[in-house]
DNA sequence: CTTTATAATCGAAGCGCTTTGATTTTTAAT
DNA sequence: ATTAAAAATCAAAGCGCTTCGATTATAAAG
């Protein structure tokens, strides 16, 4: 019978003693490990586990097998010094959390401060994750490349591999905001706005570029004035959709770099009394599970953030268990959802 | 000068070899330790550290040290078997974050799945944290009295202490309900509709019992039809929404359980051809983001869910680091935002 | 110059596991 | 019974740090 008490956690030397075995025995049990063990040891190794209410240490295990069994998450810090949790983010972690559960690791956020090149690595280089996910990093940083140089397996999120040699996977933002477009030329929009997120994200770099390169397909010419830059934010958008409508000769839709931005804008064209979709259309992209209860509600694109939280943190568990990954993109499809907010221009 | 190469981390015993001096000079020096080193020799050290690239290992100190440095943060799940990051959680987790990362704690996701009993504490005990935070965990399982009955530093959001005597940071629920329905009394309604959350968290639990209990205090009659039960979301707000206002005496008011369930039933109102606030006022809880962008503007309880989350990680390093902390819970006051949605009833 | 006290550094013993070559049993085959 | 092969178990050497009593160098005091 056991001789201490409950006062301190037992260890495997305490198994060995109660239960007359090694620790070499012990460990093999534990782990159902390769070597053949007598159904009787097991069991009476079992009992004594039991017994003493013993439960393996993770960090003592973590030394012995040089891996910590936990992969570290960081989310691109964009707006402030401090980590910004959005529902892109929440969704992301969603189903990074959902495989994480299943394949018995642990998730644990890297709180790098990043401001420019301010941001430091200690995090990363202490071993305490066995990879790491980095969700939409600032692209005027030099982060993913210095994570790439250290051995760590990495995956990115929203970071094209061209950038930097790393498995990353996104939704297919060139595609994407061309179907956004696409709907608006195709009702027959002339003048089209557009209101970006933040400039130093690659996703609103590219909705951006592809603005252009659709107006300039449809044969119609760019106005600077349409296109203005802020963050992924509703005050943002309301901000700069007051501007974008005060125009002398304001546009007839406007394209918003994402739903809140859109949001935003609705909010606007609300209070200066411009009635959506009769003079104005308002598209955004995310379809974030509010935009379908708007009034009207939001046409947008629908984009599977947890999918891509799942099937990044799968590529990552593939890294770090040793399977060749390359270095390409795992490109979703996002979904053109056509509601209530964009029609036809009204002239 | 450096004999390997950057082949494989350097360890403590690589750094003392290359500076000529001891293990344990090279500890004290690289955590500040308390006894007295030689500036020279601190020089020498750490620059055999910046030579060898060395960067101590967190298992290995923490094996030493008998603490890991990470805290676990447990979301209740109540939907799925899935953990669910809604705005709720993320708000609480940016909080989380914030604190985290100015104290050198990193925040670990705990993912047991609980469903009634049968969650696992395996993650509990194999002293992978140094503390846990168990934010929102529904009423309906033993989980909070199981965790206590650990050795574990606990510290529980949205979980009142008389259930267990467990430190908690919340918001004032019972007061928060009382303004609500103290609103909605005020501005004439008798006839005031009730969509409850998850039936099984105690913030639905309060926010029902606060309702009848305000009805009597007014000397209105409760019935039970104009309470429905159903999940924080917008679908079940919806859903309920449209049930209650086909009644043949429909209320004219609502106090949805929060802003989701009254984004839904906004929806409900909308769809059915019931003007708000003319023919239903809608207060909701919580102050989401887009409350204040809805179409009318939301009247709801701001709830600060961000400085409950810092609250809630302070008071948990704290217990982590021996302060002694009474169980008692830390309440934080909402605040009522009229807005739009809610005006006298019509009659 | 000793003697003391203080400063600076060292050594060795853990922390709780895993790993694997070596040893002891047991089983199967002759 | 005898022996080789297979099964079961053991022992010892790490993993990379911290801790703290012990030892040595240095400075202050006599």
């Amino acid at each position: 019978m056991s001789e201490d008490d409950s006062k301190v956690m037992a260890t495997i030397y305490d198994v060995a003693k109660e239960s007359g075995f090694s620790l070499s025995t012990i460990s093999n049990v534990l782990n159902d490990g390769p070597r053949p063990v007598r159904p009787e040891t097991r069991q009476r190794i079992l009992e004594a586990m039991r017994l003493l209410d013993y439960h393996p240490s993770a960090m003592a295990r973590g030394l012995a097998r040089q891996r910590t069994n936990n992969l570290g998450i960081l989310f691109g810090v964009v707006e402030s010094a401090s980590i910004v949790i959005n529902s892109y983010s929440a969704a992301i972690l969603q189903g990074v959390l959902t495989v994480a559960s299943v394949s018995g690791y642990n998730i644990t956020h890297l709180t790098t401060p990043w401001r420019g090149k301010e941001y430091s690595l200690a995090q990363f280089r202490d071993r305490s994750t066995d990879g790491v996910l980095v969700v939409a990093p600032p692209t005027d940083s030099d982060l993913i490349p210095a994570l790439a140089s250290l051995k760590l397996p990495l995956v990115a999120v929203s970071w094209p591999p061209e950038r930097e040699s790393v498995p990353s996977v996104d939704v297919d933002d060139v595609h994407g905001a061309r179907l956004i477009m696409g709907h608006l030329l195709d009702l027959g929009h002339r003048r089209i706005g557009h209101l970006m997120g933040h400039g130093n994200l690659i996703s609103a770099g590219v909705r951006r570029a592809v603005y252009e390169q659709c107006l300039g397909e449809a044969g119609i010419a760019m106005r600077p004035e349409y296109v203005l830059t802020g963050t992924y934010s509703t005050e943002s958008g309301y901000e700069n959709a007051r501007r974008l409508l005060s125009l002398p000769e304001p546009p007839t839709a406007i394209f918003a770099g994402n739903d809140e931005i859109a949001f935003g804008a609705m909010e606007a064209a609300r209070d200066m009394g411009i009635s959506i979709p009769g003079q104005l259309s308002i598209a955004g992209v995310d379809d974030r599970p509010l935009a379908a209860y708007m009034n009207p509600p939001l046409t947008t694109l629908r984009q599977p953030f947890v999918r891509i939280g799942e099937e990044a943190l799968r590529l990552l568990i593939q890294r770090v268990e040793g399977a060749p990954i390359p270095a390409t993109a795992h490109l979703f499809q996002p979904e053109l959802v056509v509601r209530g907010s964009t029609a036809p221009p009204n002239e």
